[in-house]
DNA sequence: CGCCGAAATGTAAGCGTTTACATTATGTCC
DNA sequence: GGACATAATGTAAACGCTTACATTTCGGCG
């Protein structure tokens, strides 16, 4: 045999390493990792021994090999850069936490095409299933998740009719409760920031329902008066300004959610007019803010942290070979606070 | 030989599947993974089909076994539940992205013991590199970081005589600029909500530069004028009560961060005071809302993206053996708009 | 005390890549 | 056309674990 330069190890106490010190097999410190009243006393002893030793950390490159699962989970956001979704993310790891997984992230700026890829990245690094906004995506993604039998789950929305496993609320429904309680306190000049709704079937679904309660009471809302505009708070204020500046402004702005309703409140204050006196403004999301902003906002509270969790035990349960509920409809609540009032002057 | 259970393969196509479709070794097909122009164009493209063909997604754990690294970077923040850590990690997972690496996320709610687990976490799933925030950790921590040699950094603080590689600002020079600010224009009793010290580098290093500065300019802030309290806008709401509350109340209240700011300009509004005439606020951050709050925020600029962006790129660097920056001083702007000005009654 | 089933342990074959070294093809230059 | 240097490829040994199956040990029991 002839002599090859040895490749260079990692350095790194192995499992091997240990078992050597413990003077057991291999096997049976693997059985401890994993199982630790499986192995006797005397012996689990002297392998916690050798672990503290050794000061032995797992590799986990190797037991994913061996093991074909990661114990790893991926979540896909637009981005990790709003309160909401970071909220839910927060929730979501820390129950993956307590599961002994972990989770890997990844934004997919709102493009489906970039979601797709990041999907492809998080597929190569295993992870045992997959945590996603919304439930429009890539027919590409949706391909390859069921042909690598891949656990995965679709948050923030909820259509019944859904054949996707989902869990989060009905943006449609949610709307047409909020915009109904706009109507039932007397406005009928409306006025919309709605997010963008290219490629955001929340936001779509939210100015959906909007649109078709109006209609259903017979109210069509004119050009001009439905904005649709990134979620940023500047960009809201613009939009606001437009709004008001219109021949007969809206008594009442819904606002696909908080960030832009705190943009048109703001836009209202700083340009003299009240709020909610002289126009209603609603928003969409609860943030924590919310409720303290000034006046308080009226909104529609979105159980994120719940999302998080149950997105959590679902692919938990998934991984784990155990039935869940495919389909978790969770409810978004209408919170009246203080920006919405009957219009003044009817 | 006795007949054994075949082991279940994961049933995906692998390398090897691919290189046999091909008609070339493994090695090839391995080495035009990794560098496409070190393989002959007829067989680039058999190797091609192929792979398209067989919907070919390399294993990362494999690779990860076999090549020492994972491709894979990890992040610690006290939470993502803030926007502020959400915006740098969002930064940081933009710049991993661009360079093939996947992020991993934990957070330790703003505990060093749970930061060191997590770190532990992260190592097993052998993360090549991670980034920390602030720099006081757990000893074992940074033990075990020289142990494997693990490249990692530490954000959001600055100090010019840290022996830790840090990209960051100096908090206590930042709050002294800010103080100095509200001293030059006049004011001369202060209040301080602060974030909880407890644990939290930034949030002390900030107390101190307030306090630092005050006293030089022999000022004593008495007791029950500082607070210290959760980033979170309610309780910052009753810390605000508080101050107002005190025989002599404060002219000027400095905020440990952008949230506690809100809280307590809030908290103003609710209860009849005007900001700034009645009382100045500054916050520290700058968050995009801060801009476009009511009144605009007086507050510091934090580069948060920036941050984000240069730790990834330091640990780009040194994951790829560069040389790099290992302390990166950045700048913290104080940025003076509406909810600061001189005191009424001098 | 020997026997038996169950529990604990050991043995060793992968898991899907990368990569050191060996081998073979491709140019280049006289 | 031959001698080389060089580039492209192939071969096969790790990488550090898990786990199927084999073997040993243990605790009762008759």
């Amino acid at each position: 045999m002839r002599k090859r330069l040895q490749k260079q190890p990692s350095g790194e106490p192995t499992l091997q390493n240990v078992a050597a010190l413990a003077g057991v097999s291999t096997a049976t410190v693997s059985r401890y990792l994993a199982k630790p009243d499986r192995v006797r006393e005397e012996r689990r002893r002297r392998i916690e021994s050798a672990i503290t030793e050794l000061n032995y950390i797992p590799h986990g490159a190797a037991r994913a090999l061996a093991s074909q699962r990661s114990r790893t989970i991926g979540a896909i956001v637009p981005t990790l850069d709003s309160a909401i979704f970071a909220t839910g993310i927060q929730a979501f790891q820390e129950r993956l936490k307590e599961a002994g997984y972990t989770l890997l992230v990844a934004s997919s700026n709102y493009s489906h095409d970039e979601e797709r890829t990041e999907a492809e990245a998080l597929m190569t690094r295993g992870v045992d299933g997959i945590m996603l906004v919304g439930y429009d995506h890539h027919d590409q993604l949706y391909k390859r998740l069921r042909q690598k039998n891949l656990p995965y789950i679709n948050t923030w929305s909820f259509r019944r009719d859904s054949r996707e496993p989902c869990i989060g609320f009905d943006n449609v429904d949610a709307m047409v409760r909020l915009t109904t309680y706009l109507l039932d306190i007397g406005h009928q000049r409306f006025g919309v920031i709605a997010g963008v709704t290219e490629g955001n079937d929340r936001a779509d679904d939210r100015l959906r329902g909007i649109l078709q309660t109006l209609s259903e009471r017979g109210l069509a809302v004119p050009d001009g008066m439905v904005i649709e505009c990134p979620y940023e708070i500047g960009v809201s204020r613009q939009a606001m300004k437009r709004l008001l500046a219109q021949n007969e402004p809206p008594t009442a702005v819904i606002c696909g959610n908080d960030v832009l309703a705190y943009g048109a409140i703001l836009e209202c204050q700083s340009s003299g007019r009240n709020v909610p006196d002289d126009v209603s403004i609603a928003g969409f999301d609860d943030l924590t803010l919310s409720a303290h902003f000034h006046p308080p906002l009226t909104t529609m509270h979105v159980p994120s942290e719940e999302m998080g969790q149950r997105a959590a035990d679902y692919l938990l349960a998934c991984v784990n070979d155990e039935a869940g509920p495919t389909y978790t409809e969770l409810e978004a609540n209408l919170i009246v606070r203080g920006t919405t009032a009957p219009p003044r002057n009817r």
